[in-house]
DNA sequence: GCAAAAGTGTTGTGAATACACCCATGG
DNA sequence: CCATGGGTGTATTCACAACACTTTTGC
């Protein structure tokens, strides 16, 4: 396969190529997938939605949401095509996290995947996932999967929990109305770290980003907590710009 | 093309593909490119790399340094091949980005790409780029690029913004030995930022990873600045591990 | 009344900001 | 001696961390 200096040198320095779909032909072309790890929050537990994978050789295994890319067909585009037919929903939060390309990541030849993270409220839907292949995962309990999957799902899921504390994301796999508590229990789990209640309360209270919807929680053995929901509209009206050295 | 679901119904549920080669096989293929936008800094300005377009279309406008990705090469790989050709060097600061994947960004047809940032010392190898084509060009100053290449370099640079705040990238734009004038200087340069000068120096010193070496600046018209030289081993040893909600 | 979690305030410490003067060098 | 930028210190403000008691509800 040529490279750049073989392909320049077959056509005269400072000559301009005219025809640029002929030189697009000369370029190798490689199998183009997409697989999304669908993170998802119950039982104050993260979550990932796999499939059983089914190449004979990842028997038993599990691996992530994934299809390969259509022609002419955007990475975003093909990332949320995946998400509505495996869940039923659009319009969800959904981020190209990054390429992973290593020759041999799939047994049956060169394929390159797009791993992207998307976050969803398990309760939202619910109905879709009755598919016995589809399974919630507990995103502690994996340490082995099909392809290169264990390493996308470990990278998207620090990549997770820095963006996390940068981006409200947190709030697309809690319901609408939710409670300071199940709030607390999405960052100490995603964070996989515990968080002092008080400061935690102080800090979101501080930014002035939830709104007091006037309800409390309901069937709960001790006293009801306030419900909140997010403020997405100052959020985006407010955003801050980053000025400041630290590492 | 037939997508996931198609695919699907093609095998009986619950029965495994044995070769995987074939499923592969029947992936539609596109052809894949790197670009890289190789950061550069002088004469207190951010600099980036780039060559002027050979297509006749873009008759004019400069583009990124890109090839396409050979086969069974790893897109990291990819990235530092062309790294090695326009610059002659290796072992260089060199990160992905983020692919960009619009159906209509080539004029020759589908071309995915994958964005590498690069941040390289302009004084370490002005040998190579003597080659005419290739020209510094002051980030800044530029409005309109060849593909979706401006498009690209905005995101990188948006890119190098926030990752310098959070991780010393910073020094490899440097020269080895350097002023906390310089330093100063670089970090206004791609924040678009004016900084305190004593806050800064307060807060690199408090860091403790500026190794003094007991030299000074040469041939000033003023009082000579003290040379530092970053203390990468240092830093890799202390990394630390953000908890803390901020948005 | 007991269990369980909600709700709340203060204090100390360290970091970021704002700001002004003297110093060393070259010309 | 003058112009230029190097080098330094302090006071204020703010954010974060640590920490304990009272309140409300279900049972």
């Amino acid at each position: 396969m040529k490279n750049i200096s073989q392909r320049m040198s077959s056509h005269k320095a400072g000559e301009l190529v005219k025809d640029p779909t002929t030189l697009v032909e000369t370029y190798p072309k490689v199998p183009l997938t997409v697989d999304c790890v669908l993170f998802g929050f119950e039982e104050n537990v993260l979550k990932v939605l796999l499939i059983r994978s089914d190449l004979q050789v990842f028997d038993g295994l599990w691996s992530l949401l994934g299809d390969n890319v259509l022609d002419n067909e955007e990475l975003d585009d093909a990332a949320n095509r995946i998400l509505k037919e495996r869940t039923g929903m659009d319009d969800i939060y959904l981020e190209q996290v990054r390429s992973f390309s290593h020759p041999a990541r799939h047994p049956g030849g060169r394929v390159i995947t797009v791993a992207y993270c998307s976050l969803i409220n398990i309760q939202h839907h619910q109905l879709k996932i009755l598919d016995h292949e589809l399974h919630w995962h507990e995103v502690q309990s994996l340490t082995k999967m099909a392809f290169d999957h264990f390493e996308i799902l470990t990278y998207c899921n620090q990549w997770l929990q820095k963006r996390i504390q940068e981006h409200p994301l947190g709030f697309n796999l809690l319901p609408v109305k939710f409670s300071m508590r199940e709030l607390q229990n999405l960052y100490e789990a995603i964070l996989n770290h515990q968080l002092d209640r008080r400061n935690f309360r102080k800090k979101f209270a501080s930014m002035g980003l939830l709104i007091d919807v006037n309800e409390i929680e309901d069937n709960v053995p001790h006293r009801p907590g306030k419900l909140y929901k997010f403020n997405f509209e100052k959020y985006e009206k407010n955003k801050r710009n980053w000025i400041g050295i630290d590492f």
